[in-house]
RNA sequence: GGCGGAGUCGCCAAGUGGUAAGGCAAUGGUUUGCAAAACCGUCAUUCGUGGGUUCGAUUCCCACCUCCGCCUCCA
């Protein structure tokens, strides 16, 4: 699979290092709130990775982790009045629902950083030892940005650039912690009087990991000092991964990640998302709005995820019928195929410019179009052509990880009273008495349920 | 101020130095008592604006406009 990679900022094709499997970390959610279909956007285009990979017959490694510790979860922990565990589980657990829902796989391994305290305490201390790193009068550690060449690799950001920044934002907070350069980055934070209980014994006194040495002492743990992909939403190029990169080549030795593959924020209605704009759309607020997760997940995969996507709610009412024509199209496959059955195949048929697209730097847009065309001539195959088809079918979409609404006619309960309508609309309809069964139809649609006349038969379907 | 990304039909959105995929919506027809559904069609001489290079640009170059991200803990 070839695939843009930030750090060289050109495409390369990703294979794995041991030649067997594609190992990978995905910078997971901080577990103080619901995810936002923002952060959903980078989950879902990584879930297409990972399957993308799968589907074409690899192995994988799918590292995520959770950060359960960190200024957020302690501060609205306390706001809740609940212990930071109790807080961070409760929000954990609705993300991952949520992962659920939306289709995503569950990665292999989900490390918590509160569960990894001791492994960041020791990376910290690699990082002294090899003089990487600094603690101050407070108890604090820091990471010493000058012993570090190539800082700035990834966000290609020269150290006047970072020098400039700063000054520019003159730091409302700047001074909570002492430490020798501006620019030099917390690793261990010393306790405070608001952490509350939330804290930790260590070399340097009683405190807590700082954010971006959880990931990197949990990359170490799992992946080693290299591994093939690391991933997250654009902003946390800078300074997240590019302080991973910092701390984990220090400490460990190794080239780190082989490719950088970062997914680029959305938009909703052209503007940002914001919660004051009303426009912070979690996957709760658009269930309640009636859109199902697959509808979501199917706009979160219309845009390439270079470009921003722009969210509306218009689009996910096209892809609530954009879903429905798939699965039509897929049930006259499976008509058309008569007693043949839709074997696995290795082939993708007419959907392999699909699978092209989906292999060229993951275009899940392009992918998109290539399953309708081919949909186009596919529809008519019969036989064991439908039927190659249809495992065709059911192969690239279950790499987009795309599952088809169930539109079969019997499967809903019909309650008692609403039959009762139907019988007494259909007898005036028999009976040409067009009035009469208008209004009936009328009267079931107040109810939630549309009437569709057919030859000799009607059909019940809920609106 | 620095770095980076984006502007393609009403909406979403691919793509390419050789004349614009796909989905939604809209719309015509068949069908229907009328609808709905289904099926068959139609739907960008044009790709933010202005220049330039070229036989030819939406695709390359320059300028400008607009939007977005990052510049120390935001996916």
């Amino acid at each position: 699979m070839k695939l843009q990679d930030t750090l060289t900022r050109s495409q390369k094709e990703i294979r794995p290092i041991d030649g067997q499997t594609y190992r990978f970390y995905c910078c997971g959610p901080t577990v103080y709130g619901a995810a936002h279909i923002g952060n959903f956007r980078t989950f879902v285009l990584q879930d297409v990775f990972r399957r993308a990979l799968e589907t074409g017959g690899n192995r994988t490694l799918h590292v995520r982790n959770l950060t359960d510790v960190d200024d957020k979860t302690i501060r609205d922990s306390q706001a809740a009045g609940q212990t930071l565990k109790a807080f961070t589980d409760k929000w954990r657990d609705k993300f991952h629902a949520d992962c659920k829902a939306l289709a995503c796989l569950p990665p292999h391994i989900e490390p918590s950083a509160v569960e990894h305290i001791p492994q960041q305490i020791a990376m910290i201390a690699t990082l002294i030892a090899k003089g990487h790193a600094y603690s101050s009068d407070d108890g604090s550690v820091y990471f010493k940005i000058s012993s570090f060449p190539n800082y700035g690799k990834l966000s290609h950001l020269d150290e006047r650039e970072l020098d400039l920044g700063k000054t520019q934002n003159a730091r409302a907070n700047s001074d909570e912690y002492e430490k020798d350069s501006i620019s030099d980055f917390v690793l261990w934070k010393a306790r405070r009087e608001d952490d509350g209980e939330n804290f930790w014994e260590s070399p340097w006194g009683q405190g807590r990991p700082g954010w971006h040495l959880e990931c990197s002492a949990m990359i170490a743990e799992y992946l080693g000092d290299s591994f093939d992909m690391h991933s997250g939403g654009v902003d946390l190029v800078f300074p997240h991964h590019e302080n991973e990169i910092a701390q984990s080549e220090c400490a460990c030795g190794g080239h780190f990640a082989a490719h950088w593959f970062h997914i680029t924020h959305l938009l909703v209605d052209g503007g940002k998302m914001s919660k004051s704009l009303g426009n912070m759309y979690t996957l709760s607020d658009l269930e309640a709005k009636g859109f199902t997760p697959m509808e979501v997940r199917y706009v979160l995969i219309g845009a390439h995820y270079r470009k921003p996507l722009n969210f509306t709610l218009e689009s996910l009412s096209g892809a609530k019928e954009a879903l429905n024509k798939l699965a039509k199209a897929s049930n006259k496959l499976a008509e058309n195929m008569g007693t043949e059955t839709a074997l696995p195949s290795a082939d993708f048929g007419v959907f392999q410019p699909a699978w092209d697209s989906l292999n060229d730097d993951l275009n899940t847009p392009g992918a998109l179009g290539g399953i309708f065309t081919g949909l186009r001539e596919a529809t008519k195959f019969t036989g064991k052509e439908a039927a190659a088809a249809l495992a065709g079918l059911n192969r690239i979409l279950k790499a987009l990880g795309i599952t088809l609404p169930d539109i079969s006619k019997d499967n809903t309960d019909v309650p008692t009273d609403i039959q009762q309508l139907a019988e007494a609309r259909w007898a005036a309809r028999s009976n040409k008495d067009w009035a009469t069964s208008d209004k009936l139809r009328d009267e079931l649609a107040e109810k939630g349920w549309a009437m569709k006349d057919g030859k000799d038969s009607y059909e019940l379907t809920k609106s």
